[in-house]
DNA sequence: TCAGTGACTGACC
DNA sequence: GGGTCAGCCACTG
């Protein structure tokens, strides 16, 4: 893979993440093989935000909560996002997260 | 340059 | 079972 930049492979795997389904930081930090850098790819998700490649909203933490809604303009837009794309959200918490977690190291495989 | 902060996580008590 | 602590790296003041 060259040597792109960290933020670069986090915009690449984020954008990979089907519609609805999410992820979280942990899981992307993991398959970049920097799961003790799960801040980085938060941070690197501010600049996915500005991103309409890049479905920020689909990244959670590890438990399904919308820490980052604070992000997308301060309401619960983040939220409305996610109900749009079928998945249910209460309290800023997406419900039955294990269904909708999306794990891009077991769905998109290490390919050689 | 140093210190503080943050869209996280795993381990420990 | 739930709360607290430390590690991680980049950016800002």
């Amino acid at each position: 893979m060259d040597e792109q930049n960290f933020f670069e492979r986090v915009y690449e795997v984020a954008s990979q993440i089907p519609y609805g389904r999410v992820t979280s930081y942990g899981a992307i930090a993991k398959y970049l093989g920097a799961a003790r850098s799960a801040r980085m790819v938060g941070w690197a998700m501010n600049g996915a935000a500005a991103r309409e490649d890049v479905p920020a909203h689909r990244v959670v933490n590890r438990v399904g909560v919308l820490t980052g809604k604070h992000h997308f303009g301060g309401t619960n837009m983040m939220q409305q996002l996610l109900e749009n794309e079928g998945i249910e959200v209460v309290d800023n918490q997406i419900v039955d997260f294990g269904k909708v977690f999306w794990d891009p190291a077991r769905e998109l495989d290490i390919e050689s």
